[in-house]
DNA sequence: GGTTTTGTGATACGAACGTACCACGAAGTT
DNA sequence: AACTTCGTGGTACGTTCGTATCACAAAACC
């Protein structure tokens, strides 16, 4: 029976497994039964491809982190068709918001994946836990150029709003997911805190 | 042995227990027994308080709560000796910053309650939880009032800026609990927002 | 072609967990 | 004084969980 088989590509449809589990049912619900059950595959399995349910955890999270920093390139490289950073900003910021199906679980895996992150020093070490976060960078650096453009009000430092909207917009999605607000609220706030940084587009063009 | 005993105060200390040996470990991994160890008491009489364990953990969250809502109110009550509104808005955005053992704890379990709530609804029709929350309309009449008394620059739309400065103040007390900020960045973070907001105290004295 | 490696199944094991049960002594009640 | 209620201890039960073990067939290798 044993053909040869991709370890990684096994690996990936297991981890997406697990994603698609713990996102319904919650990641503390999670156990490996559930997984195998849900990759169509037996306990054993899981067991071979991953030894341990740490590791298992641990890959998951990077699947997730990369999974969903495609989705928001995409959605940013999207908005690039749109003249201005405003839009791309914009796109960025609302595309870490639980919106869809999929953004929730997003949000939901990597929130509990935080929470697991203080009590446990191996997913504390994760990059996309750990790191000053690539989307800082990469934010900062779009607020950069929209103020060479001249495009943002006085005063604001790009890093600082960066981190600033960020975190507003972890916040705002975290609220989203327990149903204090919805969505559309969210994205309000989030809307009038960027045209309190960018100057009035009828003041630009007039 | 069996002198009568307050079944408030008691169901407290062990409550109690619960909030702290879960701020220690993850609420992930608090059982019965260890709430009972820390609370010193057997594991019958958790149960005898407490019925089921599910009964314990919703009390527990409203325990934290209550505790820290109290925590909010004395820190802003303080600032509010010194003069204007921005030290008592400032106090209620830093107070939810996880910058000593109590707050740290406090943002800790309540991110994991957070997190149980997206799947377990009786977590989630907890008011703490559902609320528009108490703090943003106190925050927004806060901001209401400095608005009145000119201090705050043009364009801000009180209840919005409420939801996105405590979302901010949320995200960012996340980042600080897993390590991924400090606290002294994050609240830097938080005063350059809240500077972008009130006119500069130089032009409002002069 | 024999042998080692690789993928897979089934099942067993020990621990931990939430809960239930049994017992008993001290207060309170009548 | 008899009886009921209340607080408490100890412990057992059934389940579930992560992990380990045994078994075995198909492929790969020499």
């Amino acid at each position: 029976m044993p053909k040869r088989v991709d370890h990684a590509e096994r690996r990936t449809e297991i981890a997406e497994a697990l994603v698609r589990v713990a996102g319904r049912r919650g990641l503390h619900a999670v156990g490996m039964r559930d997984v195998a059950a849900e990759a169509g595959v037996s306990l054993r399995l899981v067991q071979y491809y991953f030894q341990t349910k740490e590791k298992l955890l641990l890959f998951g999270l990077e699947l997730l982190a990369e999974r969903f920093g495609e989705r928001v390139s995409a959605r940013v490289q999207a908005a690039g068709d749109t003249p201005g950073p405003r839009a791309m900003i914009e796109a960025l910021l609302m595309a870490a918001l639980p919106t869809d199906d999929e953004s929730r679980t997003f949000h939901h895996l990597y929130t509990s994946y935080a929470v697991l992150a203080v009590n446990d020093p191996a997913l504390a070490a994760q990059p996309f836990i750990k790191n000053p976060d690539a989307a800082e960078d990469a934010l900062t650096e779009l607020l950069r150029q929209a103020q060479e453009a001249a495009l943002l009000e006085p005063g604001v430092d790009a890093r600082l709003e960066a981190a600033g909207l960020l975190a507003m917009s972890a916040g705002l999605g975290t609220g989203v997911l327990v149903g204090q607000r919805s969505p559309e609220s969210a994205s309000a706030v989030l809307g009038h805190h960027l045209n309190r940084i960018f100057r009035t587009g009828d003041a630009v063009s007039g």
